[in-house]
DNA sequence: CGGGGCCTTGATGCTGTTCAAATAGAGTGG
DNA sequence: CCACTCTATTTGAACAGCATCAAGGCCCCG
């Protein structure tokens, strides 16, 4: 029953038409997919892996955009060059196609993939705003678990992030993630099998502490 | 020479033919234009005056999404409800047109309006992320203060909200706000004429104030 | 001229940062 | 397979920035 064919429909839910004469690319570790400041004229779809985007400032501080896995589409700018850079988070494999010069909105395959991706950039960069904004680091970091949980099926769940790359998503610190972590170990909410694999124990408290 | 007829130009930049069917609606100030959680069928055109739009939290904390001017487009979602609730910050007067039910991207007018409103909309997100991730609550005021500044031909800025609205918007209090605006002042960078109007006095240090 | 909301200013406290050090864990070569 | 090394993570203590609490002043508008 957990045939190929149902993995594959799982891999592909939009068809795989509009990257037919995609390139594509494979990634170590840490290498850089995209640049930050970089003319943006390819789109790229994660294949495999799991990738961040980021955003340097220029006295050192860094700003994670989002983190991405299978399927996601990423590259989609608001201009013509790449706001964030982006890098892999462990090895992987990526489909690029470049964008048709069209920035406009039209009916192509490919300009509905575009445009797919920059609604799903939307919504999440307005949770982003909204934890950023005016949420405590113990409810960031509920929250933080709660959003990755929600992207795999099984009950334990991978980091493929840092505790650096989760503080600079959360606009935290490193120790304070550690903390707030080890808090909701003690609280029971959740439990870490080293420090990189977790389980969720009691869904429904931590979602109160995440807050809205 | 500053006729009627330019100043209409200016009102409709992209053509006025996207919103020919619109309605008008008139709103007075802190009036609701939409609701959080609301059915997202309409967007609109700010004529006339300003407007912000919020998010509610459970326990009554607030996030300012934006701030909107003149010929800006709101109501744009990426689901089917509005994410942000909208009021007028003054008497204001704005244009409602239905969403034609298409969600996809399409060719038409309208979706073109759609289109463009999203995209200044993520990147408008993401420079507010950036400012509420890795920012000092100095550097938060300084960087608003340019930002509404760029928004008006004139030299002396008016500031159409209040105090809480600032400090929702930049997740900080009101008392943080206007110390940082005390300080601001203090070292001569800009000057307050009243608590809603200023005018900057040195623009590239304010800018380095601001950081990226 | 007076009322009331908005804004500013001051004193104190707490959350999260910074600095420092210990520990765990992953990778490497013997 | 184990010891070793290097990095990532955790933990602790002191500090700083911003929040909170509390007055006081300004300004707008009747």
């Amino acid at each position: 029953m957990t045939s190929l064919l149902s993995q594959q429909s799982f891999a592909a839910p939009q068809g795989a038409g509009e990257w037919a004469g995609a390139a594509r690319l494979c990634f170590r570790q840490g290498e850089e997919i995209y640049a930050q400041d970089e003319t943006a004229d390819l789109i790229y779809r994660l294949v495999r892996g799991a990738v961040r985007t980021s955003h340097l400032l220029a006295d050192g501080r860094r700003q994670i955009g989002d983190f991405y896995y299978e399927n996601d589409v990423i590259g989609v700018e608001t201009g013509a060059t790449h706001r964030f850079s982006a890098e892999a988070l462990g090895d992987c494999e990526v489909l690029a196609i470049r964008r048709s010069g069209s920035t406009a909105c039209e009916t192509g395959r490919l300009e509905r993939v575009i445009w797919q991706a920059t609604t799903a950039e939307l919504g999440r960069a307005q949770s982003h705003m909204l934890l950023l904004g005016r949420a405590t680091a113990c409810e960031r970091v509920a929250r933080f678990l709660l959003d990755i949980a929600a992207r795999f099926r099984g009950e334990i769940v991978a980091l493929p992030m840092s505790r650096q790359d989760m503080a600079d998503y959360l606009g935290l610190t490193i120790e304070t993630i550690s903390r707030m972590l080890g808090r909701l170990q003690a609280a029971g909410l959740v439990e870490f099998l080293g420090a990189r694999r977790y389980r969720i124990r009691r869904f429904s408290a931590l979602s109160d502490m995440a807050a809205a």
